[in-house]
DNA sequence: GTGAAAGCGCTAACAA
DNA sequence: TTGTTAGCGCTTTCAC
C-alpha cells in the first residue's frame, strides 16, 4: 500500500469519524478496499460477487485486501440498490393459548427446514408473531411463510392483503386459491382406519373439531376409508386441544356410545387424554379399545402406553415450504403439495 | 391532487418503470407524497415519523396521502442512512441430534418472548441456525442473542468474534464475562434437594452431565444444599440427554448402588427414563424411590406418574433477554440476570 | 415550521 | 477486463 492510498482513507475514515460523531464505528467500504487495490469500486463489487468479468488475479488481489482489512458487507445498500430485502417473514403462533396449547416442538422443526433451506439461498429470516406483524421490515420482506395451527383463515387474508408472495402451512384440501404446504391428512386418517379394520374394530370414534382444517381432513380420510368398509364412524368434537379436554371428551363419548372400540384423535394430546379417560372407565386400552394419536409426538412416543400415531416430517416441510416461497419470488409458479404421512404403531 | 402535480408523480413512476425494466413494482416513495402535498421530502420523513417540528395539520394531511397511495416505508434506505440495522440476529441449534434431543417446545417459548419484546420496540427478529450464521444480514445484526442447549462454549466464541452486542441464553455462573440469562439452576437444584431431605430421602443420586453447563450448576444446588443436611448425594452422568439414556443410566445406578432412595434428573427427558427403569426394576416411584426432573415440561406433567419437576419462566427469560441485548445496543451496561426457579410438586 | 443540500454504500447501464 | 456515471430512498446538518 502507498502513502498516499493509505492517506485517503484515512481521510474517508477520518471524515467518516467527523461526520456522525458518537455514531457506531463503520468499517471500511467497497470505495475503500478499491483505494488500497487501487481498482474502481466497481471492481471490488464484481470481485466479490464471484463475476467472472474481473481477472482472477484482481479477485484474489481484492479478496485477501478485503480479509486483511475486516470488510463487512454493506446489505442496506445493497437492498436499496436491488429494491429487494432478500428476507422471508415467518408468520408464527407463538403465544400458547389454552385453547391451542402447543403440543410439541414441531414448530420448531418446521422453522428449522425453513432456515436451512432459506440461508443456504441467501435469503434472511425474519420471525413474526402475528400480533406484531405490520413493521416495515415485515411488510419489506420479498415473501411470507405463514405458519400456526388451527382454523387461522383471519391471519391468512391478514397476511395475503400485503400482496406478498406467501405460502402457507396447514390444510391443503381448504384453501386452494393459496399456496398450502401440508402433511396428507386424509391418508393419515385412512392408515389409521385401515388398522381399526386389520384389527377388527367395528365402532370406531374420531375425537377433534371439523372447524380445524387439518383436523377435518383426518376425519374425512378416516370416515370415508371406514365407510369403505362397511363401518360407520362416531364424531366427539372436543371444545381445546388439551389432555383435559380429550379425556372429558372421551367420557362423554363413552357415557352415550358405549359400544366404542376405537378412537382415532386429531393429536397426540387428546389421544393421551383418551386413554387416561378409558383407563379410569376401566377399557383396557389396547384390548378392548385401541387409540391412535396425530403428530407421532415425543409426548407420545414417551407415555405409558406408547402412542400408536400418525407421523409427519415437519423438517421436510420447512424445506418444501421455502422452496416455494423461493419460487413464487422469482416469479415461478408453485403448487400445493402435501407430504406423505405414516403411521407408526405402538402399543395403543 | 392538481393535474401538475399528477403529472410530476406520473413522470416519476414512468421514469421508474422505464430504468429497471422487469423490476418489482414499487410504491411511491416520500419525494412522491411530498410532490403530492406540495411539501419537500424532509417534510414527509418527519410527519410520517411524528416529529413535534411538523404542523399537525400538514402531519395529518400527508398521513392521509400515504395511506391513500398505500405508501410502504423503505427500511433499506433509512437503515443505509442512519447506519444500523435494527435488528437482532438470535442464533439457535435447530437441529436435533441424538445427544441433545428437544426435550419440549421451550425454544419456542423463549423465541416468543424474544420476538414480542423486540417488535414492540421496532426490531426485527433474525433467525439463524450457527451453521449459517455467517451471512451478511447476521453480521449486520445490531445485536445478537445465543441460544441453545448444552456445553456452547464454541457457538459463543464464534459468535463473540463477530463483534455485536451479544447476549447468552444458559449458565450464569459459568460464564463471568458475558451477560448471561439463564433459570436460577443452583436454587432449582436446592428446592429438590429440600424436599428430598423432607421425605426422609437418605441416599440420593443426580442424573446429569457436569460438562453441561446448566445442568452442573444444578448438580452443585442440588448436593449442596445436600450436604448441608449432612447427605451425600450420588453422580450418575449419562452420555445422551434422552429417555433410553436415562433409563440406562438408572440401570447401571442401582445396580451399583441398590441403596438409591432418590433420583434428580437433569432434565425431564432423563428423569421419565429414571421412573420408567425404576419401575422395570420394581422399585415402585414413588413409594421406594422419589424422582424429580428439570424444565417443567408437558411431557412430564402428562407422563404417569406425572413428574415431580423444577420450573423456569422461558417466555419471561425471553423477554429478559431482548431487553438485555437492547440495553448494550444502546450502548447502556447490562448484568448477567437469573430467573427464580420453583419446584413443581407432582407425582413422583 | 419548513426546506436545500448532501451522502449513507452499493450496483445496473453504458462506455472504453 | 475495467471504469464512469448515476441513483436507489431516506435523514442529518444547516439555513431560512
Amino acid at each position: 500500500m502507498s502513502g498516499a492510498e493509505r492517506d485517503d482513507r484515512d481521510a474517508r475514515a477520518d471524515k467518516r469519524r467527523q461526520r456522525s460523531a458518537g455514531a457506531a464505528e463503520t468499517g471500511p467500504t467497497m470505495a475503500d478496499l478499491a483505494a488500497i487495490a487501487g481498482v474502481s469500486a466497481i471492481t471490488v463489487s464484481r470481485a466479490l460477487r464471484d463475476s467472472p468479468l474481473v481477472n482472477p488475479e484482481t479477485r484474489a488481489r481484492i479478496r485477501e485486501i478485503a480479509n486483511r482489512h475486516g470488510y463487512a458487507f454493506n446489505i442496506s445498500a445493497r437492498n436499496l440498490r436491488l429494491r429487494r430485502s432478500m428476507t422471508v417473514a415467518v408468520v408464527v403462533e407463538m403465544t400458547p393459548s389454552p385453547e391451542r396449547q402447543m403440543s410439541g416442538a414441531y414448530p420448531l422443526d418446521l422453522l428449522g427446514g425453513i432456515t436451512q433451506e432459506l440461508t443456504s439461498h441467501g435469503y434472511s429470516v425474519l420471525l413474526t408473531s402475528l400480533q406484531a406483524a405490520a413493521t416495515p421490515a415485515v411488510q419489506a420482506a420479498d415473501g411470507v411463510i405463514l405458519l400456526g395451527q388451527g382454523a387461522h383463515e383471519d391471519a391468512m387474508h391478514e397476511v395475503r392483503s400485503w400482496g406478498r408472495p406467501m405460502v402457507v402451512w396447514g390444510a391443503v384440501s381448504r384453501h386452494e386459491s393459496q399456496v398450502v404446504v401440508g402433511s396428507d391428512n386424509r391418508a393419515g386418517g385412512a392408515h389409521v382406519a385401515e388398522r381399526f379394520i386389520a384389527l377388527g374394530r367395528r365402532h370406531p370414534a374420531f375425537l377433534g373439531d371439523s372447524a380445524h382444517g387439518e383436523f377435518a381432513e383426518r376425519h374425512e380420510g378416516f370416515a370415508e376409508a371406514l365407510a369403505r368398509a362397511g363401518i360407520v364412524s362416531t364424531m366427539a368434537t372436543v371444545p381445546a386441544f388439551t389432555v383435559a379436554a380429550g379425556a372429558d371428551a372421551t367420557r362423554a363419548l363413552l357415557h352415550a356410545n358405549p359400544g366404542i372400540d376405537a378412537v382415532f384423535a386429531a393429536s397426540d394430546l387428546l389421544a393421551i387424554g383418551a386413554v387416561r379417560a378409558l383407563v379410569e372407565l376401566g377399557r383396557a386400552v389396547p384390548d378392548a379399545v385401541s387409540v391412535a394419536g396425530f403428530d407421532d409426538t415425543l409426548l407420545g412416543a414417551t407415555y405409558v402406553p406408547a402412542l400408536t400415531s400418525v407421523h409427519q416430517d415437519f423438517v421436510e416441510a420447512g424445506v418444501l415450504l421455502a422452496r416455494k416461497v423461493r419460487a413464487l419470488i422469482d416469479g415461478d409458479v408453485a403448487q400445493s403439495e402435501m407430504l406423505p404421512t405414516r403411521l407408526v404403531v405402538r402399543a395403543t
